[in-house]
DNA sequence: TAGCTGATTGACT
DNA sequence: GTCAATCAGCTAA
């Protein structure tokens, strides 16, 4: 089963935290993939001058709607990232998934990837996580509570560390420490 | 309408 | 280490 809404309608901080182990999961059709979650980031309302929240009108409506959906956008040009909103309904924040550890469908990803079997660097990356699991622009507001692209709870005990650092790849706020990931884990994208 | 920026990646020096 | 690729949405005119 998926994480419950509830799990999503928190601090988007405190669900950044708690989606490090869990799995993210992609059905195109009958191809199905899916990936550990590694790393994240939290980007919260107005007040943070690096969320979207605060300078991209076109995802208002997302970020101030309920938790549990996802908000996928292309950045330069190129490249589409995906985020999981948090807070409830009126409470803006999200969080970005960073990096993935593939557990299920490698060969797909591998394919969809264009890369050989360096399985590290398949889904380790904002841009390169989305490809992997064939995330698209369409994929914008989708309910990962249910549908095609969902996360479920961790699928073994949370034995690791959690590591918390400032983020990553940004311009704005740069020394907030909104950072999230498993300690030592090699599929962690910026080491 | 033209120009700029960005939560990135991969190819190249 | 540098740099081009390439698009949505804003801003200025």
């Amino acid at each position: 089963m998926p994480l419950p809404r509830r799990f999503y309608r928190r601090p988007a901080r405190a669900v950044a935290r708690d989606l490090l182990g869990c799995v993210l999961v992609s059905r195109r059709g009958r191809t199905v993939t899916a990936g550990r979650i590694v790393e994240t980031e939290a980007y919260l309302g107005p007040d943070d001058a690096a969320s979207h929240a605060a300078f991209r009108p076109g995802s208002h409506v997302l970020f101030y709607g309920d938790g549990g959906f996802a908000y996928v956008y292309l950045n330069y040009g190129i490249h589409c990232c995906l985020n999981a909103i948090a807070g409830a309904m009126g409470r803006p924040g999200c969080v970005l998934i960073r990096a993935l550890e593939p557990v299920l469908g490698l060969a797909v990803m591998a394919r969809r990837r264009r890369v050989g079997s360096d399985l590290q660097r398949l889904a380790s990356g904002p841009g390169n996580l989305t490809r992997a699991l064939g995330i698209t622009l369409r994929d914008n507001g989708a309910d990962l509570t249910r549908g095609c692209f969902t996360i479920e709870p961790p699928d073994r005990p949370r034995d690791f560390r959690v590591g918390v650092g400032p983020r990553v790849g940004i311009t704005r706020a740069v020394d907030l420490r909104l950072r999230f990931w498993i300690s030592g884990n090699r599929f962690v994208s910026h080491s």
